[in-house]
DNA sequence: TGTTAGATTGTAACTATTACATTATAGTTA
DNA sequence: TAACTATAATGTAATAGTTACAATCTAACA
């Protein structure tokens, strides 16, 4: 609990239940979730949270760089993660599980005299993760 | 026109003005523009045209792979591309623009004996378009 | 030309998110 | 420690983009 403290200390923000919760709660569910599956989840055990307070918190957050925003292409919602180094996403088209892609790829060294100034990159992979072309035949 | 009603038919859909308005503003308009933008452009010469008919054949049309559709990372709207082969957005920060990058990238060859078959890949880049370079020195 | 499956329309509902006003509290100060 | 104040939490209402639905219409085909 006294790493989320000294990273909420170290960007100025003021150390509240909420804000510890919600740092928790991604960090130990690695699951990508949304912003309605972290209210959800914490509201179990702190049924006074409004959803505004996770809206909030996860804004802040996402500004100081403590967590990180992400959107998958044919989702509406944005999903969170407490990893803000960075890697990409896959997505199974099966289970919807999502899982971290941390193999490095050389976007930017394409981009090195190319006429826009590239800055950022944003990438996503979907296919059939390794539990379902396990568990289903039909997917290999 | 007549490259559009050959397209449906080859689909199978029903040749409607609406059809043929909406794939011809998208492919003289290469700006991926939202289902408002497209709807709002179309309304000007046919004031009868209701957004649901845009939603609808954008869908059918999408589903069909006649037209591409796509989201930015940090915009909750979908985009709509006449575009279907392999190519991928650059975003400027300045002017919002959305440019075609035609560069091909080894996306899938690195995955060959990946624990997940990876079937698809979605990416985009941000930075600062020629223009607003050209325009602004402190982008430089 | 009549029939009908599928398309169009307008309205209402829905989902994720944001705005806003009120109340509460963390962190600081006396 | 008590008081103060800037910031945070809360609940409600508003918003944006999209989808559901029912009524009406029309493209395609016999
Ligand atoms: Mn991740
Ligand atoms: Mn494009
Ligand atoms: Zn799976
Ligand atoms: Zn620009």
């Amino acid at each position: 609990m006294q790493k989320y403290v000294k990273e909420l200390k170290y960007h100025k923000l003021k150390i509240t239940p909420q804000r510890l919760d919600i740092l928790k709660f991604l960090d130990n569910n690695r699951v990508h979730p949304s912003a309605d599956e972290i209210y959800q989840a914490i509201k179990i055990d702190s049924p006074a949270l409004s959803k505004t307070t996770v809206y909030n918190n996860i804004d802040v957050m996402v500004k100081n760089n403590i967590i990180k925003s992400f959107r998958f292409m044919d989702s509406n919602e944005l999903r969170f993660d407490y990893k803000t180094t960075e890697h990409y996403h896959f997505i199974c088209r099966e289970c919807k599980s999502i899982y971290d892609i941390d193999i490095s790829l050389p976007y930017f060294e394409k981009f090195k005299n190319y006429k826009h100034k590239v800055e950022e990159f944003y990438g996503d992979y979907k296919g059939v993760c390794e539990n379902c072309l396990k568990n289903n035949s039909k997917n290999k």
